[in-house]
DNA sequence: ATAGAATTGTGATACTTGACACAATCTTTT
DNA sequence: AAAAGATTGTGTCAAGTATCACAATTCTAT
């Protein structure tokens, strides 16, 4: 139950797979794979046949008994799902070296994300340019973000001002932050934030490392 | 139920929280904060205090009626769960842009995480050197995780080359893989990995950007 | 045509994870 | 020294998530 307007509403969790979804069928896509099972998906990606059928049902019916999932109309119908077929625009907050980084990575646009605006609380580097984009001022932010209809914001400065730009986003209105500082933001419920965190990701091995532990791991 | 030899198996959702708990408890104790209760620690990481009193309760007894957790002890306690206690030696494979990045980040050593060797399948980059890390060729991967005593790898080659570079880092006994790759990868069940993956951050979040969602986010 | 094999979509079931609530215990105040 | 207040640790219950299993349908082969 829990229902708005009557459709049963979607768990979070398979949100969260969904661009795996999309990732490996693109995969197979560019093989030339026309058709695909959910076991196949599955062994894939190290998830049960099961799941991936119950995750997809939520949005429709997208197979044929007997058959399969045809590859091409899937991603089409994944992506618009998850609204990947328009272009999203972002800013980048902080443009030292990790920023920098960012700006110059080349596997956002190709997807759809292309960053468009790049701050820096330091005057020194106001008006420098990287990557065709001139950093502007952090005070800058309420008007460029209504300017150019930033969508999301990615949060690339030192942790011990990681909240602060990200309340100062908040208040912009920004409802999806990238955030690259090792810091557990504080938001309205409202707003997302998906970390990237590599440390993070090294604790949680390690504690299994330690001592040849010989449990299973969870995907 | 499900044991070995009498203790209880412990959730990897729990592992997974740890190294956030460990992160907060080190910014109050950095603050000076002697005593912090689980209310204020939930309040800081957006969880329930009654999670964070089941999480460490796996683990032993922390805390004191009436007052709350010593930040100093439970820190120190939390590390030696995770296995933080101790230095842990880290290969970095493919030093194209990123892998550079990834070498030259300060981020790592303070937490404990040394990046002790390089590799690359190009030629033309075998021999240089990067942050005092001379790069060698991806065949002597073998006899240098043996050697240097190589405990993590971190993956940074093209995604066409990824699950080439985990099967043989598999193949030579590594247990733990940080995966900069947009891939899925394909790995036995006694080998850990965890991915680092912005896009696929950034494709979650437009699923609740689409016009205006209003449902609320899960951390 | 018909039989057999493959595979979806989904209700029901089992398992996992999170929240609640309270006795036990410690600290502070009067 | 007693009472009031705070907070842990944990058994129990609730919610959330994953898996099972099978009718319905499609494809393939003879």
């Amino acid at each position: 139950m829990s229902t708005t307007g009557g459709q049963v509403s979607i768990p979070e969790v398979v949100i969260l797979r969904l661009p795996l979804y999309v990732r490996v069928l693109t995969h197979f896509r560019d093989e030339g794979t026309e058709v695909v099972s959910s076991r196949e998906l599955g062994d894939r990606l190290g998830v049960t046949p099961a799941q991936i059928r119950k995750d997809l049902s939520y949005f429709g019916r997208f197979g044929k008994q007997g058959r399969g999932y045809n590859v091409s109309y899937l991603v089409g119908e994944l992506r618009s799902v998850l609204g990947l077929d328009r272009e999203w625009k972002t800013a980048v907050v902080g443009v030292g070296r990790l920023g920098r980084a960012i700006i110059n990575y080349p596997g956002f646009e190709p997807e759809g994300f292309k960053v468009v605006a790049a701050f820096d609380a330091d005057p020194a580097q106001v008006g420098r340019k990287f990557h065709e984009i001139t950093v502007r001022a952090t005070s800058e932010l309420p008007e460029v973000v209504i300017e150019e209809g930033i969508d999301i914001a990615i949060v690339a400065v030192p942790s011990s001002m990681a909240q602060d730009v990200i309340d100062e986003l908040v208040g912009c209105g920004i409802k999806a932050i990238l955030n690259y500082a090792p810091v557990a933001p504080q938001v309205p419920e409202d707003v997302r934030v998906r970390n990237i965190d590599p440390v993070l990701g090294l604790q949680t091995m390690t504690y299994h490392l330690k001592e040849g532990k010989k449990n299973r791991s969870r995907r």
